[in-house]
DNA sequence: AAACTGACTAATA
DNA sequence: CTATTAGCCAGTT
């Protein structure tokens, strides 16, 4: 399988996630067609190009919380970034995914 | 070539 | 509830 082809496709199936809505790791991978790849979207994204706007801000681990990264500055500006949209976090920096998580039918 | 290392996750203890 | 483990794949040592 391409490498390329496949950060490909998740990072179309992320340009999907609507404002205000997040989708986890897993998620994208299944929709993307590479089950259980859950990692690889992550390395797709840390992989991101800075020139590539897509909302990677709304893919966040299933826990329902934002993953750690080299650097957590980046945490802190994605986690501003969502609740710009709307989107709550409560005292553990946790996202409630029964409300929030993208589905093809709330979009 | 072998080992190590990640923006992950579901299952098990 | 937390901790460990086995899958997962590709780039770097």
């Amino acid at each position: 399988m391409n490498q390329n082809l496949k950060y490909q496709r998740f990072y179309e199936i992320i340009s999907r996630i609507p404002t205000g809505k997040v989708a986890t790791y897993g998620q994208i991978a299944l929709l993307a067609g590479f089950p259980g790849q859950a990692r690889q979207v992550g390395y797709a994204l840390n992989a991101l190009p800075d020139d590539m706007e897509i909302p990677w801000q709304r893919v966040i681990n299933a826990k329902g919380k934002i993953s750690s990264r080299a650097n957590p500055i980046f945490e802190q500006i994605q986690r501003q970034m969502l609740e710009t949209e709307g989107i709550h976090f409560d005292q553990n920096g946790q996202i409630d995914l029964k409300k929030y998580q993208w589905n093809l039918e709330n979009d």
